[in-house]
Parts: structure tokens; C-alpha cells; sequence
DNA sequence: ACCTGAACACCGTTCAAGT
DNA sequence: ACCTGAACACCGTTCAAGT
């Protein structure tokens, strides 16, 4: 996990994990089964972090903690959503996950199946914004200024004036990730309510 | 694109496709830059391949339009969700897809910042979703009830009993992806429809 | 019980040498 | 103008050999 936050997931290879150790990287196949094995510890720690100890709240509020915990997560570990959604969710942490976050759903009265729609429809939108990031070449914790600045250099005098438009307006101006995160997340909950009482 | 449809895109190696092409690797950069190059021109076929012909629909058809092309893309390229919103946006592809889709926003009503947030929450939406895909291994347009049976029997007796609901109802009957996909698009275009009046 | 060296089958990329 | 062979610095993984 130091590894992958410090260098990036692409830096978490075998040899590389081994050098950090001190240790040849044949060495670790005795104590894990191989990458994958790697891999998913380090999704069941990233998916250990977020917050779902949801009982006793209202659905919607438990929601937005779970949202706003993933998102610290992926703050600390910009390769957690990356990694949890594109391998197996069928180890206990995992499982245990998604148990907590349907039972939540199922006893605000949701139906099984539209349970299952809203977590399908949340979790869509909850790590797809984390990866709308645009690979900020700066590093992230940037406030989009510059990139903003960027693009609109490269953006061709004339051409494309909607894009233009956009890029000068957030070359003088932060754009706020988080206040658009939660202006999204805010819309799917109030839709999900609404969908709610049918 | 034909290799990565067949044999996925982590098969697109300088090494595989010279092998297809008859050619050895290194006469692969005689045409083009490096893998990156390739990587990306592939993003823009792929982009290419989404509908943003957009003149004179209403803007939540527009964005409807958009978000079904999207989907018809993915089901013909499973790796276009990843390879679009893990790459670099700035490629004239990129730029006329964004120029277009914010002009629809712009025109109908939305502040240059508030088409900008728009914009990002349904792509974060519509490619999450894709991803959102429990790498099935049975390959995909399976109606998922036999990945609902495998996650059933992999969850202990009297464990998880959310999740083993929810397992067990679609274990029967099939999970109609794209019904939830239209269930969620639908809220969230509600939702910024209802912000567009304040 | 754990580590190592050596090997195998892979990567992307460069570059002098060929035609 | 394009292709090749050979090399370099990487991967993950296996396995006999060491302690």
C-alpha cells in the first residue's frame, strides 16, 4: 500500500515490491499466492477504509457518509477505485460490503431488486466521477487552474468555442470537484426518494 | 481495434499486433510513435463511434442519445469505457466531443460552470456504469442469473443475508442492465432539469 | 521455513544494418 | 521508405538448490 501510494499502482510489480523488502521477488510466492493475491489484499484494505458502520441513520444520510468516506479513500489511495472496480467482488470483505450497503436499502423499504438498482446506480456514479480525474499531469490536490490554462492553449484560435469557454472560465476560477461530487450524488439520492414512494 | 475486440485489450502489445500484422515490433514504429500513440488513436476510434450529432433535440435527448450511443459503443468494445476516462483528454477527438456536448448544455440554459458539472456527473455516470461490471467470467450477455448462483453458493450459510437475497432473486430471474443503466440516467436528468430552473 | 539464482516466456523501445 | 536482428531494461512465475 506504501508502494502504490507513493508511486503509483503501475509502480506495484513483483521486483519492485522485493526490492522495498530487501528480498528477491521470488521470495514473496512464499508468502502470497502470486499478483493477484497482491492485488486483492490491497483492494480489501482500500475497501476496509470506507465507512459503513451505517446503522441507526436515515438511508439517505447513510449513503452520503459511505459516498463521502469512499471519497476520502481515494484521496489516500488515488488507485483504490481504479482497482475495486475492476477485479472480483466476491471475497468476505467485499461481500461484507455489499451486504451492509443493500441492507440499508432493504429495510428503508427498498425492494430487493430496486436495492439492488439503486446500489448498481450509486456505486456507477461514485467511483465513475473518481475517474473522470483527468490525469492531472501535475499531480493531483491541483485546483484545475492550470490544466484549465492548458487546455485552453491547445485548443485551436476559433475552433471548438463551447470547450473555449469552459476552459477560460476555470482558468480564473477553482473548480470545486467535491461540490460538483455532491451536487450529483444530492440529484441520484433525491431521485432515488422520489422512485421510493413510486 | 480487431485484435482488442478479439483477444482484449490487454492483448495490445507492440509484440502481438506486429505478430498479426505479419511484421516484427520494432517495424510497428515506422508508423506510429509508441504504444501511447497507439492507445490513443484507438480512444479516438472508439470516441468516434459515439453519437454527438445533437443539432436540434432537446437537451435531455440529446444527453439520452449520447448516453445509448455510449452503451452500443461498449457493447461492441469493452474496453473503450477504461481506455476513454483513463487517457488524456486533449486530442481534437476529445475536444469536439466535449465542444459538442457542452453546446448542447450552454444553449439549452445552463451557466457555463453549471454545464460544466452537468457534464461531468453524467459521464461520471455513464462510463462508471460500464465498469461498474462484475467482470464476468463467463463473458458478457449472459443474463448474470448464473454469476447471481456462483455469488449464492459462495456465501456461507446464514452470512450476509442481504446479499443472499438479492443473490437468490436473481439467481431466477435476469438482471436487466440496461433498464438500470435508463433507471439512473433518468434520475439524474431530472434532477439537472430541475436545477436548470433553480 | 524461508531465501536465492537461474531460467522461461513475456513486455516496450532503440538502433545499426540491411533492402 | 520500410523491415530486421540484436540488444537493453523491464515484467510474472517456477523450481532446484541452498541455509
Amino acid at each position: 500500500m506504501e508502494l502504490a501510494d507513493e508511486a503509483g499502482i503501475e509502480s506495484v510489480t513483483m521486483r519492485e515490491l522485493g526490492r522495498r523488502l530487501g528480498v528477491k521477488a521470488a521470495s514473496l510466492y512464499n508468502h502470497i499466492a502470486g499478483k493477484d493475491d497482491l492485488l486483492d489484499g490491497l483492494m480489501n484494505l482500500a475497501l476496509s477504509g470506507i465507512d459503513i458502520a451505517l446503522d441507526g441513520l436515515d438511508w439517505k444520510d447513510a449513503m452520503r457518509r459511505r459516498a463521502v468516506s469512499a471519497r476520502e479513500v481515494f484521496a489516500r489511495h488515488p488507485w483504490a477505485a481504479g482497482l475495486i472496480d475492476s477485479r472480483d467482488r466476491r471475497g468476505r470483505e467485499s461481500l461484507a460490503y455489499v451486504d451492509r450497503v443493500l441492507g440499508v436499502l432493504i429495510r428503508a423499504g427498498f425492494s430487493t431488486a430496486d436495492a439492488a438498482n439503486a446500489f448498481l446506480v450509486l456505486d456507477s456514479y461514485i467511483y465513475g466521477f473518481e475517474r473522470q480525474r483527468p490525469a492531472a499531469p501535475e499531480g493531483n490536490g491541483t485546483d484545475g487552474t492550470g490544466e484549465a490554462r492548458e487546455i485552453l492553449a491547445a485548443i485551436p484560435e476559433g475552433e471548438y468555442p463551447f470547450a473555449a469557454r469552459v476552459a477560460a472560465e476555470f482558468s480564473g476560477k477553482p473548480f470545486d470537484r467535491e461540490a460538483a461530487f455532491e451536487f450529483g450524488l444530492g440529484l441520484i439520492l433525491d431521485g432515488l426518494e422520489r422512485s421510493l414512494g413510486h
